[in-house]
Parts: C-alpha cells; structure tokens; sequence
DNA sequence: GCATCTGCCTAATTCGTTTAGGCAAATAGC
DNA sequence: GCTATTTGCCTAAACGAATTAGGCAGATGC
C-alpha cells in the first residue's frame, strides 16, 4: 500500500505508453490505473479527466516530434530535408501508433497555440527554404507536405497498403521524390 | 407507444445523421436512441453492438462516396477527372464530417473487402489512365493521391489551415494544379 | 516530534453497453 | 375475421467506465 509516486508528469508518460500499447482511443484512465496499480480515482489528482488526459498525452507526442525534426533537419538542405522530415514523421508514426494518433487529436486552439504545433509549422517552413518558392506558394506547399505526411503515414499505420504490391516503404521513397522534383519545378501559373 | 418502425437500415442511416451532427465518436447507440425516441436495448435486435453500428456507418459512407465519385469522374479524363474526383473527396468530407470520419473507420479485412473500398482503389486507378504512368509508378501515384485527399481534407477539416492566409480553397486548387502537373512528369529514376 | 501537506484510498453517482426475457402490434394462414 | 406466428419495442438487470466527495496515512518542513 505504498505511494506510487504518481505526478502529472508521470501519468501523462505512461498513458502515452499504453496509447502505444492498446491504441490511443483505448487509453483510459481506467486502464491507465490498472497499469499503474492504482485506483482510478488517484488519477484525477493529476490530470482533470480524460480529455485532459489525452489532451496531455498529444502535447507530449507533438513535443517530442518536434523534437526529432528539430535533429533530423539540422544541418540538411532541399531533397536531404524532406527526406529527413518526412522520414522522423513515418518512423516516429510506426515506432509509436498510439502517441502519433494522439498528435492528430483535435486541441482547442488556445491549448494548440501554447503547443509544439507551432514549431511543426516553422520547420516545415524552413524545410521549403531550399526550394524556390515565393508566397503564396510556399504556403500551399506546406499545406501539400503536411497532407502527404499525415495521410501517408495514417493509411500505412492503418493497414491500407498491406495487401498489395510493392510494399508502402518503395512507394514511400518515390513520393518522396516525386515530391522533391515537384517543388523543384512548382507550377506558378495561378 | 406505437412502434417506430425501426430497421437495421434505418437505424444506420440515422446514426450517419447522428455522426454528422455530434461526430463520429459520439454517435453512440445511447444517444442514437435517444433521438429515435426508443429504448437503448431496442437498437440491439438491428446492430450488434456499438462497433457493428459503427462498422455500418462507415461502410455506408464507402457506398456514398464511390457512387458520388463513379458519377463525377464519369466522361472526364486527366486534370478534369483529377479534379472531379478530389472534389467529391472534399466536398463530401466537409458537407458529412460524421461519415467522412466513419468512413476512416479501421474495418476487419474481410468486411473491407466486401465493401465499398476495393470500388475506390478501381476507380483510383481509372483516374489515372489519363497519365501516361507504368507500373509500379502507377501503384505509387495511387498512394500519393490518397495520401494527399485524405491528409488535407482531415486536415482542414480539424481547423489546421484556419488561421493562415490564405484560405484553404486556394490551397487545395494550387495542390491539384500542382499533382496534375507531376503525374503529367513523373519521375521514373527509381 | 509535531503539524501540515498530499498521495492514494473508499464510497457513491451517473451514464453507456449489453443480455435476457416479456408483451403487444403487425402479419399470414385459414 | 379469427387464430397463430413473427417481431418490434419494452422492462429489468449486470457490468464497467468516468467522475466527485471526503478520509486516512505516509512523507515533508520546522
């Protein structure tokens, strides 16, 4: 019956390993409890319920992409970039379903502004800087990465590309240069 | 307490309403009671439980889109088609944001395979005989369209473009414009 | 060594999911 | 038009998850 040591911290780190485990909708704080011995009303000390739970376990996941990225890109310019970017997000998705699903997850905008979402934006942005791009474009190619990213990398986790050849990893690195060479021509007509 | 005349179709096509309504998430057979004016237990003789409702949902929702696109694409090829097609995607995902969600819902292989999902991959495919692409760059392009339709519209449609010009609409022709003009030069290196 | 704080507890409420079994309205056979 | 059957919707009840209120005891500060 002694304490466990339980902090927000704490809590937060492991709901965002269970959301790995069992999928980020089936982190629970009944669960979580479970996991963690305790009874599940302990946990309200720490977090204010379970949106705020999942809310938490999102911070986190955008927090510690945002990192990845931050390495991943330093140093790199253009097609070695995007590659590098694009290949933390994929990585990142398989090595860690629950915590990815739960960077998707939909803050209010006050929660999302104090957020790591706002560094996602900036490196995607520096990202675009060894391509040519004036605005507007450069925003819609932001907008077109951060589509392929995200659709890509939810339509390979959730199975979409598994029974069908080649496998997903070729069709992975020939978007990837499909989309290099795109933003190496960008059409500016409009 | 006359009978409502409930059915299995019925109750599906009011949970799609519902979803639409309060989000996929919470269309929940409790609530989908609720607005039937029945009893909980009542919507147990026509679906199995919550996942089944929700499994049937999606699969309408595959049903309304393929039809939605097999009629958009109809008579059109190469960016007419691109276009037509993405549309549909778009316009369905923000007019039906309960089913377009429902319609990302995970299905057991089987029950994909029985349902609309094989019709999308088809007609995917179709869509691309305007471009002169072999295999397996073909199978590649597939998986970059999907990536992208799906990646911006959950995007824009969870409010991620919201507060940035330009607005989203603008991004979503330059995207096309842009996808239109590498599948027209698809770079065959690898 | 005492007071305080606080981490985790028990207890209880509410709500959603699901199963079992019953009654009555619709339907079919004659 | 009466009877028999089906079946649509019901009540009752079990179970589990989310959440709140309030209590005890172990850790911490002096």
């Amino acid at each position: 019956m002694g304490r466990v040591g339980l902090t927000t911290e704490n809590v937060v780190r492991a709901g965002a390993e269970l959301a790995d485990e069992v999928g980020f909708e089936q982190a629970t704080p009944a669960e979580l409890a479970r996991r963690l011995g305790v009874r599940t009303a302990s946990l309200y000390s720490h977090v204010a319920n379970a949106h705020d739970l999942k809310t938490r376990i999102a911070l986190l996941a955008l927090e510690e992409l945002a990192d990845r990225v931050s390495a991943a890109i330093a140093g790199r310019a253009g097609r070695d970039a995007l590659t590098a970017f694009a290949n933390v997000y994929r990585d990142y998705a398989l090595a860690h379903p629950g915590r990815f699903a739960a960077a998707r997850y939909r803050l209010d905008p006050a929660t999302a502004a104090t957020g790591a979402g706002v560094r996602h934006a900036r490196m995607m942005r520096a990202l675009l800087r060894g391509y040519d791009l004036a605005e507007p474009h450069r925003t819609h190619a932001v907008r077109l990465l951060g589509s392929v990213f995200a659709g890509f990398v939810d339509l390979e986790s959730a199975g979409g590309f598994e029974h069908s050849s080649p496998d997903s990893a070729q069709s992975w690195t020939a978007i990837l240069d499909a989309l290099d060479s795109l933003l190496r021509t960008w059409p500016t007509t409009s």
